[in-house]
DNA sequence: CCAACGATTCGCT
DNA sequence: GCGAATCGTTGGC
């Protein structure tokens, strides 16, 4: 099996991950909104170097990345280059729906990074874990259509950067893109994910 | 050692 | 739209 998308940059990633399905355990659909975070990134939690926290961002490519945020919340990310990753904040559900249900009785399932890792059941034992059997990602086939820009949410740092994309005319983001911000196709040569 | 701060979500106004 | 919840990590003293 080929490396994990071992030499593309976190912006590259992030765009490519859009449209891709995730699958946990059961549980999943396409990757709809997604967010870069760099090594040099004063917004990336990798910019002060290694932790014993982040020390997954530090691991290979195809590396799951699962931090706690507000003490509550679990984000579920994946590690390109080392000390890069990307922030899966929303996803399609399309399978595994009654599982994900149990698991959040009310609200939207997957939109937002907390909802999704608590709906597909990520734990804090996937970080570090490599994505393959039981994280799978399987990268789109066909070329992403639109794809939205706009900058991250929920930083104060680096707050001018583009770097959160999103699959145009997707109900279930996490938030609205910012109205005029530009779209782009993504490319017709998605790389291999795996 | 201690205080501040989140890559968020939910409920209430 | 706004503020509380909630706690591990981080950085400064």
């Amino acid at each position: 099996m080929p490396p994990f998308a071992p030499d593309l940059d976190v912006v590259s990633l992030a765009r490519a991950l859009i449209g891709a399905t995730l699958s946990v355990r059961g549980c999943g659909g396409r990757i709809i909104e997604t967010e870069a975070y760099g090594r040099d990134d004063s917004a990336s939690h990798s910019f002060r170097g290694q932790t014993p926290r982040n020390a997954a961002m530090f691991g290979p490519a195809g590396t799951a990345y699962v931090y706690r945020a507000y003490g509550i919340h679990l984000c579920l990310n994946v590690v390109g280059r080392s000390g890069e990753a990307v922030l899966i904040r929303a996803v399609e559900p399309s399978f595994g729906l009654e599982m994900m249900r149990s698991r959040r009785p009310s609200g939207p399932l997957c939109a937002g990074p907390g909802r999704l890792a608590a709906a597909l059941g990520i734990t804090l034992a996937d970080n570090g874990a490599v994505f393959g059997d039981t994280l799978r990602l399987c990268a789109r086939t066909t070329p992403c259509p639109s794809l939205l820009i706009g900058p991250r949410i929920g930083i104060s740092r680096a707050t001018d950067l583009p770097w959160r994309f999103g699959l145009a005319g997707s109900a279930g983001l996490s938030r609205p893109f910012p109205s005029g911000q530009g779209h782009e196709d993504g490319g017709p040569k998605p790389p291999d994910l795996i």
